[in-house]
DNA sequence: AACGCATATACTTGTCAAGGTATATATTGG
DNA sequence: CCAATATATACCTTGACAAGTATATGCGTT
């Protein structure tokens, strides 16, 4: 498996690691939470273990799994290069932002201000 | 095969990619580049240009790749969520200044220094 | 100790995708 | 039109991995 997009490849694992952005969870409280058999979940948390995406503790018989950030940063990492491509890209950084439309400051933006240069 | 994330989760095509940030490149160009064979790159490109990563045009009996920036994007927006996670995490906040060494202060830093507190 | 709850692991099976090899398609030059 | 180059596609085989089911392990309560 060995890689770190190899494991956030998997749709399941990639839910388990969004509901752990909120807080630290129990097996239990992820299984109910996505609905998703106790094995299923069980062996995707050892495979986010074993990657480091996820370290747990134990309380009683429950485990708590909460994330690390240290591979995602890979992540972050390996889109360095792109993304200094695609910010060249002025025109697809315009598009960008135009998504994400409510630009925080400047309220005074009038629907969809579309400035665009025709290339 | 569907998402961002099973795209690039082949190693191959992370290749391809990454050699496409400098520049367009012609199929032939990759394959010797990479030491792939001819119709694993021709595979590996059909996928990435179904799935938006890249575009092709023509010339005369080449075909120039390129990227496009919208689905590497999608992983830099997936990230957020964590990443707010993580720069909460005061730990690798440090560890990352840390990284960056020239921290204001002390500048007698003896060859490895860490002063960690255990928490 | 026995039971019950929470979680982990073993084993089997089906699916899917990547690689290899061969062949097809297209374009250029003679 | 023929040959050569560049790229795409078809087909087959193999391996990996996820799901399902069953069972094991660990801990706490009585």
């Amino acid at each position: 498996m060995e890689s770190v997009f190899e494991i956030i490849a998997e749709p399941n694992r990639r839910a388990i690691l969004s509901l752990l952005v909120s807080s630290q969870q129990s097996v239990g409280a992820i299984e109910r939470q996505l609905r998703m058999p106790q094995p299923t979940v069980s062996k995707h948390l050892r495979v986010l273990r074993d990657a480091g995406f996820v370290e747990s503790t134990v309380d009683a018989q429950r485990r708590f799994y909460r994330l690390k950030p240290e591979r995602f940063q890979e992540v972050d990492a390996w889109l360095v290069p792109f993304r200094r491509f695609w910010s060249a890209q002025v025109d697809a950084l315009e598009r960008h932002l135009d998504r994400m439309d409510h630009t925080k400051k400047d309220q005074a933006t009038p629907t969809k201000r579309k400035t665009r240069k025709t290339k």
